[in-house]
DNA sequence: CACATGATCGCCT
DNA sequence: GGCGATCATGTGG
């Protein structure tokens, strides 16, 4: 049997490395990921994502996210209840990732929200690494995926445990959070005017119009 | 800026 | 068999 494809290598981009315990940083406790997910949705847009490959952390500051509201969002997999083996990973307790292929070549990352059973979750649309990487090197969440090199293998993972992927609360700072619909998801009627989507105002790495930059 | 298109393939009906 | 929670590139205004 061949080898799942995957989408992208598995090696990160060398321009992402870092070092989340020396900036200090500190994971979100399980709760967070219980909160409404929009609230969620709106409070990572500035947290830190990590992953861990041979002996090193390679990471971005997160800048644009979506939130998908599970059964009653005409635009989320989990729609409608639906069920799959590649959506299973949305109906894990909050705090767990849920990674997707899409147009035979790319990755989405997301962040599952609510307790298992409820399939909400929250899509990394881009992050930046200011002064150590190009803007646009994460700007999109195939982009974002591809930098960090994560792919269909971590779907499933639990952010909290002893694992590559790690997902660290913002430092102290007051980020100016934009508001808007998602993108990409015109086909999902009345839901895709919801405004789920929670961006950085003052980043240069937000992906996406830039009529859909303005603040609310 | 707005569209339009090709690439590429797993997933679901 | 059709399409997608994308991206890069091309055209025209």
């Amino acid at each position: 049997m061949a080898p799942r494809i995957t989408g992208k290598a598995s090696a990160p981009d060398s321009r992402l490395r870092f070092d989340p315990l020396a900036l200090g940083l500190e994971p979100f406790p399980r709760a967070f990921y219980l909160l409404d997910t929009t609230r969620v949705a709106r409070t990572i847009v500035g947290a830190w994502l990590a992953r861990r490959h041979g002996n090193h952390w390679y990471g971005a500051r997160i800048v644009e996210t979506e939130a998908y509201l599970g059964s009653t969002d005409a635009a989320a997999h989990s729609y409608r209840g639906r069920r799959t083996p590649r959506v299973e990973p949305m109906y894990l307790e909050g705090g767990h990732l849920y990674v997707f292929f899409v147009y035979g070549m790319h990755c989405c990352a997301n962040v599952v929200t609510q307790p298992a059973g409820i399939a909400e979750a929250i899509l990394l649309r881009a992050a930046e690494m200011t002064g150590q990487a190009p803007a646009n090197l994460l700007s999109g969440p195939g982009k974002l995926c591809a930098a960090l090199g994560i792919n269909i293998s971590h779907s499933g993972l639990d952010l909290l445990a002893d694992c590559d992927v790690r997902l660290f609360q913002p430092r102290k700072e007051k980020v100016r959070v934009g508001v808007s619909r998602r993108i990409g998801v015109d086909y999902a009627g009345d839901a895709a005017a919801w405004p789920l989507r929670f961006f950085d105002m003052d980043s240069d790495a937000v992906s996406g119009p830039a009529k859909l930059r303005a603040k609310q």
